[in-house]
DNA sequence: TGCCAGGCCCTCTTTAGGGCCTT
């Protein structure tokens, strides 16, 4: 049986929780079998104040939030849809940071590691001019999935990314990279897997 | 008062600095 791979998007009011930022919106990706089989999106009221600057970038206003579920339902929601698949998100250190802290304020705990589609993704495409998620995907041909930072937009362009370094994987170098062997990868630095796949032959 | 992330990667590096990436 294929592997699950959930990939997760955060929009939230600022960089990190520890600074009081709080998730407006979540989107989920599953991907298996090398195509996305299902999808999660929600927006969500923290009772956080959204700024100008997060509400001109993302499209989300602290108007739409005023109706949006409550962060506590939407967040028990989308831990349920995961379910035990191990995570993916692109700079994961950003999403993972929300994910453990609005899971934390339930009293749950995640169980799987998070690979994480920018390191990869440096790794595998040291040729890419950017490696930001919006300019990768374009660069690499990858299809269009909406509204740019939206979140069920943002993990459908992270897990068709995902899918593609799979791919390449497997055509470069018949390895097949399921989540374990991912995260491994981007666990080692850039030049021992440049040195490995012989990515500067 | 003023400021506020943090981890990765490259290089004019390693006794460090700056750009990238996420909102």
């Amino acid at each position: 049986m294929a592997e699950r791979i959930a990939v997760i998007d955060f929009e939230t009011t600022g960089m990190s929780p520890a600074q009081g930022a709080r998730p407006t919106e979540v989107g989920v990706a599953m991907i298996e079998g090398g195509v996305i089989v299902a999808r999660y999106q929600s927006l969500m009221n923290a009772g956080a104040w959204v700024p100008p600057f997060i509400e001109q970038l993302t499209g989300i206003s602290n108007a739409m939030l005023r109706g949006a579920p409550p962060v506590a339902q939407v967040m028990a929601e989308v831990a349920d849809f995961v379910g035990d698949a191990p995570l993916l998100a692109h700079n994961a250190a950003f999403d993972m940071k929300f994910w453990d802290a609005e899971l934390g304020l339930l009293g749950r705990r995640r169980t799987r590691d998070f690979a994480c589609s920018l390191l990869l993704s440096r790794r595998l495409l040291p040729e890419a001019p950017s490696h930001k998620l919006g300019s990768l995907n374009s660069w690499a041909g990858l299809p269009g999935t909406g509204q740019a930072h939206r979140a069920l937009a943002d993990a459908e362009m992270a897990a068709n990314l995902t899918l593609h370094l799979q791919q390449l994987l497997w055509a470069r170098h018949e390895i097949r990279a399921d989540h374990g062997y991912l995260c491994a990868l981007q666990k080692l630095s850039a030049a021992k897997v440049r040195g490995l796949l012989r990515l500067d032959a």
